[in-house]
DNA sequence: TTGACATATTCCAATATCGGCATGTATTCT
DNA sequence: AGAATACATGCCGATATTGGAATATGTCAA
């Protein structure tokens, strides 16, 4: 028995670079499917798929405006991720590199 | 012929749960293989090969010490995500809400 | 050297994912 | 009503991903 972790979350989501390329289109503000097909240059039931994973994790919601769909990012689930991120700001962030070495700084005066 | 895209990038990395249960553990510090299978209660082969993607993102780095391998965490790559994700901070955050607030108002005194 | 220990790698089965194509469904237009 | 438009969904094939089991590799200890 093997098993593959389906995950359905934001990671997951925008872990794929079309799916990031729509919210990216988003970001100007609503769009319809045909226009997202027009931005992106690929096949519309690709979009279309895309969008419903876009959905189901609630980065995007729907507004039907006669046969179009106008789509609308949503990005309160990328806190998830910005929260989770960010805890590990210190590792890059220069500020936190300044600041360890002034907490470097004090232990070496310490220790004498 | 269809493809599938294989983007081997920090996004993917991160997408996988384990993966960051790993990247937390290693929060704390160095870490040998044996420490991360006790701490995430799943098989070494399994460790071995989430640890492998990771280096592969160089959101790790490795150390020979003996028989075993010290892990140590490497952030930087999660800035590429944090800043893409930042970007989108203005559709969740209540400081930006303010600003759209006060924006418009403003506008609709330019209206009047 | 032999054996125990720590980790990596390989092979395999189950399942997930993605794009292409065809089709279904709803809406508008004539 | 019938045709056209806009989008969603289902099916399929190719490939990717994951965990399990076995095995390979490397290191230390007796």
């Amino acid at each position: 028995m093997a098993r593959a972790s389906t995950t359905s979350d934001a990671f997951n989501a925008v872990a794929e670079p079309r799916r990031r390329q729509i919210l990216d289109a988003l970001a100007s503000g609503e769009h319809s499917v045909g226009e997202l097909v027009e931005a992106l240059h690929v096949a519309q039931p690709v979009v279309s798929k895309h969008l419903k994973v876009l959905r189901d994790v609630d980065l995007v919601s729907v507004r039907d405006a006669g046969r179009q769909r106008l789509y609308r990012l949503n990005g309160a689930p990328l806190r998830t991720i910005h929260d989770w991120v960010r805890s590990y700001e210190e590792t890059w962030s220069e500020a936190f590199d300044r600041m360890d070495g002034v907490l470097e700084e004090l232990t070496s005066q310490e220790d004498q």
